[in-house]
DNA sequence: AAGTGAACCTGAAGGC
DNA sequence: TGCCTTCAGGTTCACT
């Protein structure tokens, strides 16, 4: 599920019960995810304070007190929740409880949250292409030295997004979900965005501004952009109640242009075209062939 | 160098 | 009901 909006959806519902928080404990239930778990992965967190809790592209990164920054990933299915607890200090509150963990609940971390409370946060992963790793030191993990601009605030505009298409010979979709030139779009935002900017996927990325800037590229840069933001303050508004049924966070309702609505019809007004799905580097793009050129 | 496709893993959905 | 195939929102690695 997770692209960039769901990731920082997800950063924002932990936020509130994470930073400034102390671990009492961590679990692992297996010992790997996509990687093998650092051999000291329990030890270096436990008792420590997390200092604040950030994103860059789709890795969430945790700052530890005196020590290592926490990197996660969620992969193709990784999800948190949380599960709130009493006040520290009330005895048999239902911290003293074994929680039902479910299928494919790999991570648990139990904290005491600033507020003076308990809480649980769980990792739960089914295809367990998610991680977490530690990072060192001042420079950044080697998984995040090579992402490109991140596509929300202002610093992708036309002439940046034309300087990083120039010259590329491969399809637009595929460019934009290079995570070394624009660093958090996914299978489903590209989509939208192109959609958005009523620009073909198929389109040759070099094409979209050959030689100067363009109104191409600004519409492009435009299109990203909001769609990203629009996509975060959906996740937002649904932050409201994220503590809801099971506490999972950052899956909300999405009402998509194109994505997955294959054979209806063009929401462009007067557009009449259909959305059509094509398979590029093994992937679905969704789009419509008279809007978008 | 850049671009494409397969691989990693599990679950859900659809066809028969 | 069950068995089979296909597909899924991400990333990396091997290959052309």
């Amino acid at each position: 599920m997770p692209e960039l909006p769901e990731v920082e959806t997800v950063r924002r519902g932990l936020q509130p019960v994470m930073e400034g928080a102390r671990i009492l404990s961590v679990e692992i239930r297996r010992p790997d995810l996509r990687f093998p778990f650092p051999p000291d992965f329990v030890a270096r967190l436990t008792g420590k304070r997390i200092l604040s809790l950030g994103r860059r592209a789709k890795y969430l990164t945790a700052e530890i007190e005196g020590g290592p920054q926490l990197i996660c990933h969620l992969g193709m299915s990784g999800s948190f929740r949380i599960e709130e607890g009493g006040a520290e200090t009330t005895p048999g509150d239902f911290h003293h409880e074994r929680s039902k963990l479910a299928a494919h609940d790999h991570v648990v971390f139990h904290l005491a949250t600033p507020k003076g409370r308990k809480s649980k946060v769980v990792f739960n992963d089914p295809r367990r292409f998610g991680f977490m790793l530690f990072s060192e030191g001042p420079e950044p993990h080697p998984m995040l030295a090579d992402l490109g601009v991140e596509p929300t605030g202002n610093s992708l505009d036309g002439r940046l997004l034309a300087d990083l298409l120039r010259g590329r010979k491969t399809p637009l979709k595929a460019a934009l979900l290079d995570q070394t030139l624009i660093a958090g779009l996914g299978n489903i935002y590209v989509s939208e965005a192109l959609w958005r900017a009523g620009l073909s996927p198929r389109r040759l990325a070099g094409t979209v501004a050959p030689r100067k800037v363009g109104e191409r590229a600004e519409r492009l840069a435009t299109a990203i952009r909001s769609v990203i933001a629009d996509a975060i303050a959906a996740g937002g508004s649904s932050l409201r109640d994220y503590v809801h049924a099971d506490g999972s966070l950052g899956y909300f309702q999405h009402s998509f242009s194109v994505y997955d609505r294959e054979g209806e019809p063009c929401r462009k007004p007067r557009c009449g075209g259909t959305i059509t799905r094509i398979v590029q580097s093994g992937r679905s793009t969704f789009y419509c062939p008279v809007c978008q050129r």
